[in-house]
RNA sequence: CGGGGUAUAGCGCAGUCUGGUAGCGCGCCUGGUUUGGGACCAGGAUGUCGGGAGUUCGAAUCUCUCUACCCCGACCA
């Protein structure tokens, strides 16, 4: 590709509105632009690296055994009714209506339209297991696109989806995407972790997410010292503190400790660590009414916590009598079980608790005395308040020990570009997706899917590989392999026809190259910047100079240096700089 | 959805408080000089000042209203 060709939409300056890194780098660089909230548009640049992505997912998918279909985005409604996620997805799934006034959704995934293929074409349990993927756009209407394609709104995603007769065949599939997920984030050139995960609102018994390493990332994941351990904060385990709980030394008194509402407020009031402070969060609790919907909050929840440890909300959610989704108690809930708001404790309270096993260890605390301007000091469990039922509440944090037995955890931040679900039957139940069994009979297909953002892996990318002057393409998904500067290429003939010569022969031994014949108006700073900022890795200039000599110069664009090559020799040396 | 903020040329911004008819840098176009790290000189083009309504002799500026976008949080995976 010659620049004079190319559609070159760099930027000097940085829009205002980027935040992160890659986001910022695609828009200056000129990979994408924005349209809308949430929404981009792949500009050439953008766009090569992106079907680059493709193309390596592709290929993996293809070789572990999966075959490629493409659904339609748009759903028919009747679908996802029967499924009953049509009334459970909320906001984020887009509606539509037809001119016949029929409902519709954009397909924000498919297990609805897959499972409806495999019930109306899948008859045998012979044709199992049966692994069908697409790379598609999806929308899902976030009320909060940020980051550019890191979490857009309109995305594309590669989703597979497989279909089994028994477990045993859904774990050879899950285990082989496992496989087929690692291989493609290796070949992406991206330092990534598979990393146990909560199974979420799909559902499912196992599940694990792909992330790969970054600051920006929007989750905390949880890694051992000792061991490949690895799980997001999530779902990570907070394991009990060892041995027994200190015994009381101290007697209860209570304190007068006026509009200290916060952890941190009571500990500097009382010159305590907030880890001799008792956290209460009250919860709604789910109703026990006869007539109760799905939904309806009863009788509040009383979670209490070592004072500088946070709630795990999805852990809290799964507590039997815990509403689900998670939300907080009104100030009036709290009154009804005898609570003041910022000085609720466990003492005196009437309502259902729990207590997380760190707070369970806590011996001399300093608690809400569930009046208003008072705490308690000195407080312990069985002399002071019933010891309430024990449960793993918290997130863990760095330094905890790793739930798997070996090591400390370290917390780092990670960028989910792929989740892999065993899902069961919950949708080839729903929609009666069965096949015949060796004697004859209806058998409920078991399922697995298996996502990868692709338009967030190229950003993700770019969060990993970048420097100062832009993005660092690994090879694997450069947009371009090559690129040639030809210096004052207006003036000499002999650079000219150097340059020519070897963008012939480099794309005639299969690099993608791109060569900068912007005219004479265009500077080598601007050429070499641009260069830089598109990221493309490996860099040839040809002068004068050089030609006298018989070299060309090239620069990899992570090497401090640049070097001399012989002329007749780029085409080798540069066979064995790129991995194409 | 709650809180905060912004909207002026393709991009980054000033001008708004104190009303007087639109400006800077980059980019773009023309000509010339330059040419190994975002050149220089001269000339030039580009704006419904986010939309609507109002106040006023006069509104980018004041008032009301709508919209879009961004940030923090909640939500989502």
């Amino acid at each position: 590709m010659r620049a004079t060709q190319f559609l070159i939409a760099t930027e000097k300056e940085t829009p205002a509105d980027a935040v992160v890194i890659s986001h910022k780098l695609m828009l200056r660089s000129g990979m994408i632009r924005k349209l809308a909230a949430g929404l981009y548009t792949w500009m050439p640049l953008g766009l090569r690296t992106l079907r680059k992505v493709e193309t390596i997912v592709r290929e993996e998918m293809n070789r572990a055994g999966a075959q490629e279909v493409l659904m339609p985005a748009v759903q028919p409604a009747e679908l996802w009714e029967e499924t009953g996620r049509w009334y459970q997805y909320g906001g984020e799934l887009l509606r539509l209506k037809d001119r016949h006034n029929r409902e519709f959704c954009f397909g924000p995934t498919a297990e609805e339209v897959i499972t409806d293929l495999a019930r109306n074409n899948l008859s045998s349990y012979k044709q199992l297991p049966m692994n069908l993927y697409q790379v598609q756009t999806k929308f899902r209407d976030e009320t909060r696109p940020r980051f550019g394609v890191m979490r857009a709104r309109e995305f594309i995603m590669k989703d597979a989806y497989s279909f089994h007769a028994n477990e045993e065949s859904l774990q050879e599939t899950y285990d082989r995407m496992h496989e087929a997920y690692s291989r493609i984030f290796t070949r992406l050139g991206l330092d990534f972790r598979p990393v146990l995960a909560d199974t979420g609102s799909i559902g499912g018994a196992s599940s694990h997410e792909f992330h790969v390493l970054a600051e920006s990332g929007e989750d905390d994941i949880a890694f051992s010292d000792a061991s490949d351990y690895a799980a997001n904060v999530e779902l990570a385990e907070a394991l009990a503190p060892a041995g027994e709980r200190p015994a009381a030394s101290a007697d209860i008194e209570k304190v007068t400790t006026p509009d200290t509402t916060s952890i941190a407020d009571v500990a500097e009031f009382l010159k305590l660590d907030a880890t001799q402070v008792l956290k209460a969060i009250v919860v709604r609790g789910t109703s026990e009414a006869e007539d109760a919907e799905e939904g309806d909050a009863g009788e509040p929840v009383v979670l209490f916590l070592r004072g500088d440890h946070e709630l795990n909300e999805i852990k809290a959610e799964k507590l039997p009598g815990v509403l689900s989704p998670l939300q907080f108690a009104s100030d009036e809930e709290i009154q009804s079980i005898g609570g003041v708001t910022g000085f609720v404790g466990p003492r005196n309270l009437s309502a259902r608790c729990y207590v997380d096993r760190s707070a369970a260890h806590m011996a001399d605390f300093a608690c809400g005395a569930n009046e208003k301007d008072a705490h308690f000091t000195g407080a312990n469990w069985g002399r002071d308040a019933e010891l309430p039922e024990v449960a793993d509440l918290r997130n863990v944090v760095a330094g905890d020990p790793s739930p798997c037995g070996k090591g400390t955890l370290d917390i780092k931040r990670g960028i989910e570009v792929g989740h892999i679900f065993q899902l069961g039957t919950k949708y080839s139940e729903a929609l009666k997706a069965t096949v015949l069994d060796e004697n004859g009979k209806d058998r409920t297909m078991i399922m697995g899917c298996y996502g990868i953002g692709v338009s967030r892996v190229v950003a993700a990318a770019i969060e990993q590989n970048n420097d100062d002057n832009g993005i660092i393409w690994p090879d694997a998904i450069a947009p371009f392999h090559v690129g040639i500067v030809p210096m004052n290429m207006h003036k000499s003939e002999a650079v000219k026809e150097a340059a020519e010569k070897l963008y012939a022969e480099l794309t005639e031994a299969g690099f993608e190259v791109y060569m900068d014949d912007r005219d004479k108006k265009t500077s080598p700073g601007v050429k070499f910047a641009d260069m830089e900022l598109m990221g493309i890795p490996h860099r040839v200039v040809i002068s004068d100079r050089g030609l006298e000599a018989g070299t060309l110069e090239y620069k990899h664009r992570r090497a401090d240096e640049k070097q001399d090559i012989a002329a007749d020799s780029v085409l080798t040396f540069l066979k064995e700089q790129v991995s194409i």
